[in-house]
DNA sequence: CGTGACCTTTGATATGGATCAACGGCCATA
DNA sequence: TATGGCCGTTGATCCATATCAAAGGTCACG
């Protein structure tokens, strides 16, 4: 905990200027702006912001956070699909969630990296110099308010995907995950139910898909097709699957009674 | 998401006014401190803080937070622990973690509780309105800073319990959950290994056991006596766990090859 | 259009942990 | 000290999913 008063102690002086700031830039330089994270920021500020980072570019499949590394660094994510997972020395890997634009890495007060970070597509991040977040903090109190909710919104998912993992057959983590990932790409209202026949991209690796579900390829293989074969999802192609009777899946994953 | 607006949109009005807040109280009131929340905080301040909430006791064993309901307070711990879980309809149950003295549950920006709360022990909270939040962080912002802080490492340690859950077998979770558990009781600093031989008070049954590791109580039962048998660990009684041998019990929670 | 690498699906078998069952220890109560 | 209920332990068996194996699809590249 030492190192949690470092980073970001109130009384830390401020060490950014923006008295001599640049003048405004466009809010699609801070991928903030997709989480809402920039409402009450002026452009002065965002552009501010953007100029603070450096900005990356990285190709697919490229590890830029690693797990046990110092941290050193910050990240806020412009453009493209990030996933985040843990490994154990013997190769096992679990998923433990994916960021996409706006979403911040990186900001838990330790001094190592505690999960490691691979881009899934072609990406865009800032990457801040962790030393200056208690400074960041300081111009732009509104960002920890909107921290905080997006934090705890993501204690909530983590707490479902617990749920899922440790007690939840195959067939309803397929079914949960499915439900849940046409929440995140905003087919459906958090907590409601897509429309039977959508169409929704699946742009992961059955790979992917098991190591984030707790299974292995062929279990998870094998349980899509048995959704398919029932008729409450069709699979045209590999990264695409259509959610045929969503509230059949909705009582699979919630194991309705 | 329109919630979380109504609940942490910066402009709202500041209701509270400390003005005519009461003169400074015991900081013993709020459960804050414990967890270094009230650093920043006046005696007057904290002493305020009690008094805006409603104190409460409450017996062993009773559930105050309940999944599905209205979410209409917040709470922060005085006394006791408490253990959080979510359930599914047929009674499979997944304990999420569990809450001490100066936690603070309740704080995402949903309408409906997302978990249940029971306590574990006689537990005494104070109980504030949600809708007081905004006004609250309006007064004490460096709350904010400090919840920040401390939902981030929340997360850090949810996503260590995903890699248990989805990737580790029973002993290496038993094994894991020794070690964890041992920092927690801050028996060892945090990612060091105790001392060889200390004891560990466990105030949990198997079946909490059981529902915190995704397994069953027998499986736990044999885990333990395995560990037992091969002499990293001694049971000298249903509570209390001596860990003879750390560097062991974290090969294996590690998986070290 | 053919080739090969990689990914996915499907089938056969193995196994870790769940389930079912019985027993034993502890503690509260009389 | 005896009794009953609850919790934990241990043993026997079962089953969901892992593992092993092979075949089929898809796509990049020559």
């Amino acid at each position: 905990m030492t190192s949690l008063n470092k980073i970001t102690d109130f009384r830390r002086p401020v060490a950014i200027n923006l008295a001599n700031r640049p003048t405004a830039s466009s809010c699609d330089d801070c991928g903030a702006r997709r989480h809402g994270l920039c409402d009450a920021l002026s452009d002065d500020e965002v552009g501010f912001l953007a100029r603070a980072a450096q900005h990356v570019s990285l190709q697919p499949n490229t590890v830029f956070i690693e797990e046990g590394e110092a941290a050193l660094y910050f990240y806020n994510i412009n453009s493209g699909n990030v996933r985040l997972f843990k490994s154990l020395p013997d190769g096992r890997r679990q998923i433990t969630g994916f960021a996409g634009p706006g979403h911040f890495l990186g900001l838990a007060a330790t001094t190592k990296n505690m999960f490691s970070a691979e881009t899934m597509e072609p990406v865009k991040l800032c990457r801040f110099s962790r030393s200056s977040i208690a400074a960041v903090f300081e111009e732009f109190p509104v960002l920890e308010r909107k921290l905080l909710d997006v934090a705890m919104h993501e204690l909530v998912l983590s707490q479902q995907q617990m749920l899922l993992l440790g007690r939840k057959t195959a067939i309803e983590r397929i079914a949960s995950f499915l439900l849940s990932w046409a929440e995140r790409l905003e087919i459906c209202a958090s907590g409601a139910l897509p429309k039977p026949n959508v169409s929704m991209p699946l742009p992961l690796s059955r790979t992917d898909l098991a190591d984030y579900l707790g299974l292995t390829i062929e279990t998870v293989s094998r349980s899509l097709s048995n959704l398919k074969r029932e008729g409450l999802i069709d699979i045209p192609n590999i990264h695409e699957i259509i959610l045929l009777r969503p509230q059949a899946l909705s009582d699979i994953a919630e194991a309705a009674v």
